[in-house]
Order: structure tokens, then sequence, then C-alpha cells
DNA sequence: TTCAGAAAATGACATACATCATCTTTTAGG
DNA sequence: CCTAAAAGATGATGTATGTCATTTTCTGAA
């Protein structure tokens, strides 16, 4: 659904965000090129397989991008919040999606097309710099957790799984503990086990201590066993 | 051990190399500026958590760039053979290296000094846009291989790992038997298994008449029944 | 508040794969 | 050509995790 755009130079999460690079008048010039749109939770944003026609920079909401395995199963392969871009390494690598993004709560979005994609990496170096940082790192830690699914067990992901969605979604403001809505079947996703097995794990957090739990809220009690456990064997 | 500097404008692998797109004059700063060395079976080129001072551009010689899990196994992340760069990801991303890379046979490897990498990042436009291309597709490898890790089983990764070896290092002018010198260990690395494992499947493999094996040379028989297994369940 | 459908929880069971141990073959150095 | 060490092969066994089935709890719409 169309949304008024929101100014890109008194974005809320502008500032942590790679477009917090831009000139003045980019992002003015940005303002006026790009669409913005709400999006319920559950809702698709782009398809595994779609053709790119531009990038997506989120102003509100946590975003999934995720692929399907080949039984059907689905690995989440990388979490996004406000002010992070999504879909740049398809227009990157100029090849179809090679994920799926979905909102994992109601979220605004703003849809930033190719072409002025394309002028802003040739117009300004250091946002085409962070870009490229950006990649860089993500290829890093897609690498990491390609060894930590060969061999770690799913009883130390899932407790990297949690952090992860700690690190990614805590906001600066809250304290030590920290409350994640997800549904049982997400958190399997990432973690990439079946959702009968996160469920088993969990149960035995709660019962260690480590976390509570009602419905789909999880509550991290114990962030630092919760690391020990992911580092059980390094 | 230090090389006589191959000259990168006759350069037999600067054909599929990203350093095709350079203009002569810079090639030949290239071959003053770098320097050049053979590595021997087996032998370092650069390690996990070291600190990269310049790129690496493949002569001769097939490379492996891997990790180590936390307890003590080893991951295969990308292979490399001549022509390809390696060593960019950490560069880019102005980080240590997050794996290592070791020569899989004897190589001769020549070694491009930070700076003048970065110089022709900035001068060279298409050099630039062509490393954002590698790494956005060696990004959407790792994680379709993420994927695969998390839900295909052993055997269906084994063939796609011969198969991987088989895409990587046949040279165009072989015919339809294409055969690898390669340990079991290296091989269980790339699958992500363990040796024993990957052992037991390749008899298995042998017994259908997909492959022979001798010592540590397998040669792929039935590319055709091995891509199959490798997509059973798609 | 109530009720239906979805999500979570738990149990029973099957199995792919890791581990450890042993034996055989290959490889490389003298 | 021989020999020791490395790599490959194979068997026995345990266990983590997937699958299917059932019950319980949560959630949101009427």
């Amino acid at each position: 659904m169309k949304f008024t755009n929101p100014d890109c130079l008194n974005c809320s999460s502008r500032a942590h965000s790679l477009l917090s690079c831009c000139r003045a008048s980019e992002l003015a010039h940005l303002s006026e090129t790009k669409s913005c749109f709400t999006y319920k939770k559950g809702q698709l944003i782009f398809h595994e397989g779609g053709k790119p026609s531009g990038l997506y920079c989120i102003n509100t909401g946590k975003i999934k991008i995720a692929k399907l395995g080949s039984d059907g199963k689905e690995q989440i392969v990388r979490l996004a919040k406000p002010g992070d871009l999504i879909g740049y390494r398809a227009l990157m690598a100029d090849t179809n999606y090679s994920a799926s993004a979905v909102a994992l709560e109601d979220a605004v979005i703003c849809f930033i097309p190719r072409s002025q994609f394309l002028e802003l990496i040739s117009q300004n170096v250091e946002f085409a710099g962070g870009l490229m940082k950006l990649i860089s790192n993500a290829l890093g830690e897609a690498e990491e957790r390609m060894v930590q699914m060969a061999y770690k067990p799913v009883r130390e992901r899932l407790a990297e799984a949690l952090l992860l969605l700690q690190k990614t979604y805590q906001e600066r403001e809250e304290g030590d503990k920290f409350t994640i809505s997800i549904s049982r079947e997400d958190l399997a996703s990432i973690v990439g086990t079946a959702k009968e097995t996160t469920i088993r794990l969990l149960s035995e957090f709660k019962d260690e201590g480590l976390i509570t739990a009602k419905g789909s809220s999880i509550t991290i009690l114990d962030h630092e066993r919760l690391y020990k456990i992911s580092h059980m064997y390094d």
C-alpha cells in the first residue's frame, strides 16, 4: 500500500543507514524519486527468482531474507532492521533475487529505482565504498554461518540465533533484558533445523533459567550463559 | 619462494581474470609493483585471523579457502584457480582474514600491495564494478551453500561437491571425463562432513558406476546422474 | 466472553551420520 | 626396490536430530 513519502533528510533511521553518507542534495533528490509502501506482517517484499528493479530501504519494521531449501524448508539467511538496505546483492550481481524478503511485522519500506541507485554509486564514492564494505561483511558472515551449519550442534546454533536476534533488534535504550516476538518456525529457519527440535531446546533453556517464554514472546534472561553455550567447544 | 615476476600483459591466465579489464598502462605498472612467489603443495598463503596487506592473483595451481570450525574441523568455503583473485574480501571489509588460503598443489601466485589495489579501484571503474559483482556472486553462492548444509543430506552434497570441482577445475579442452586429484579429507571439508562418511559414499558412487578412483585420483564417469543425485528432492 | 483455528508443546520412533577401532593400500624417500 | 608413514577402506556402535502423531495453549475475530 502506497504511503506518503517520508523525507529522507529527516528520516529517523538515517543515522544507522548507509544513506547517511549522502549529501543533502542527494537526499532531497532521493526523496523525490523514491516511493514508499506499507507492508503487513507476513507480506512479501520481493520474491526469490524475481527480477530486481530497485533497492529497498527499511523505514520501520523487522524483515527476514530467506531462501527455500530443496525440500520446501526455509532458511533465513539474513535479518534486516530500520535503516538497512535490502535487495542490493541481486542489483550488484545483476542477477535475479536469490532469496525472498518478508516482513516479520508491519513495516514501512522505501523503494529506490535501479537507475537512481546506480547514479548514487557512480557519483558518491563514499556510498560505493560503503556498499562494498556492506557486501564484504555479509559474505564473511555467510561463510561463518556455513561453517556453523556444518559442525555446530543445534543447541549451540539456537543459542547463537537468540543472541543474533538480540544484537540485531535490541534498541539502544533497553536494559539488560530483551524480549522478542518470533514464531518457533521462523526461529527454526534461522537455526536451520526442525520446528520441533527448536521447541524442545527452548524448553531446555527455560528449565535452565536462560530464557522465559509466553506465547511467541521470548525473553532472554541470561545473555552470558547463552553466549557460553554458543561457544561451547571454541 | 620468490619467483621471477611474470609479465601481466602476457599472463596466460589474464583472459579469465578480473584484471583483464585493466588498460595496458595499468598492467605494466602492476607488473612492476607486484611480487611473485612459488608455493609448495600444502603451503599456507594467508592465515585466518591474519592482517591482509595486499591482494593475491593466482598464476598457476589450485587453491582452497578454508575456515576452522570450533572443534578443529575444517570447512572449505571457496575454491580458486589460475586467474582468480583471493584475499579481496578482507581488504574490502577492512578486517582480518576470516579464512586461510592453502595451495592444493604447487602454485605460482602474484602479490599486489594494498595501495596498488586501492589505486586500481579508484582509477578503474570497470575494475571496481567487476569486483562488486565478484563479491556479490560469492555472497549468493555462500548463502546457497548455507541452505544446502542445513537441509541437504550428505550424499547429495557430495555429488554437488564433485560437480563443483569439475566446474571449477576442468580445462576447456578436456572432453566428457574429468579426473581430479584430491584427498578424501579435503573433499570431506568441502562437503562439511566426516572423512569416513565421504569415503563410504564415494564407495557407493563407485559401485553405482558414477565414478572410479585409484589412490587419491577421482574420475567422474557419469556427470548427468551425479547431477540428478545432487538435485534429488528439487 | 466465546469459540475456532493456529501455534506451541510433548511423546514415540526411526535413521543418518559421527566416532572409534582396525585393517589394507598407496605413496614417497633412501 | 624396500620400508615406514600416510591415506584409504570398512566394520561396529552410539546419538543427535528428523518425522509423525497427539495434546495443550494461545490468539484474534465475532
